[in-house]
DNA sequence: ACATTAAGTGATT
DNA sequence: AATCACTTAATGT
């Protein structure tokens, strides 16, 4: 992985001497909003959720971060020391390799290639953030839905999305009437098949 | 067999 | 698109 980012010879000793392997299980919660975050975890395996969430306890996934992959606000407020706006919960058990927060400052300065992997992931990131802004402004429900769907198959790699309506209703701040409704309406449209607990993409 | 959780539906706003 | 109130279906103990 590490070489595959192209890292330098020294940031690549210092990244495996200073980290560590983490392994988090499904529906583990990795971070909570206002949380100060102090070390920087890289995906080995697994996949994590990134959601904004409001006092009230709604929220909204915001995207997803996979193999190889960080989390561009967890970035942020290693860099700004500032607490973090976003949580971020298992979605498939995960082997995350954490290093200290500390270090990051340092290699972005001492390591181009470190500087481009964080801008790149920066990037994607915030695409990924605009497309889901997007859903959220323009779409109507029933395209959201799908568009989620979609998302997910895509993050997963797999057209089987293994989720209860009410979990995916959470996800989109909608309620479970509503995600049952529409789900209806894609069955019949042959877009996807269901089972109790599962999605499958046609 | 019974309780619990997931999903479907009509009516109302 | 949300909410209520209720039904039906699947699953766990």
């Amino acid at each position: 992985m590490l070489k595959e980012k192209n890292f330098e010879k020294h940031l690549i000793s210092d990244f495996l001497e200073c980290g560590k392997l983490k392994k988090a299980a499904k529906g583990a919660y990795l971070v909570s909003p206002g949380t100060e975050i102090s070390y920087l975890p890289i995906i080995l395996s697994g996949r994590l959720r990134v959601y904004r969430s409001d006092n009230e306890g709604h929220e909204v996934t915001l995207y997803y971060i996979g193999v190889s992959e960080t989390c561009s606000f967890v970035i942020n407020s290693i860099i700004n020391q500032a607490p973090s706006e976003i949580g971020c919960v298992v979605e498939t058990s995960a082997e995350i390799w954490v290093t200290p927060g500390y270090k990051v400052d340092d290699w972005v300065v001492k390591y181009s290639n470190f500087r481009k992997f964080i801008f790149q992931i920066t990037n994607k990131k915030m695409n990924d953030l605009l497309s889901t802004f997007d859903s959220v402004s323009f779409m109507k429900m029933s395209d959201r839905l799908y568009k989620y769907l979609i998302d997910l198959k895509n993050a997963s790699g797999s057209s089987i999305i293994s989720k209860s309506h009410q979990q995916i209703a959470i996800e989109l701040n909608t309620s479970r009437v509503v995600v049952s409704r529409l789900m209806k309406h894609l069955s019949g449209a042959q877009l996807i098949n269901q089972e109790r607990n599962k999605v499958e993409l046609l």
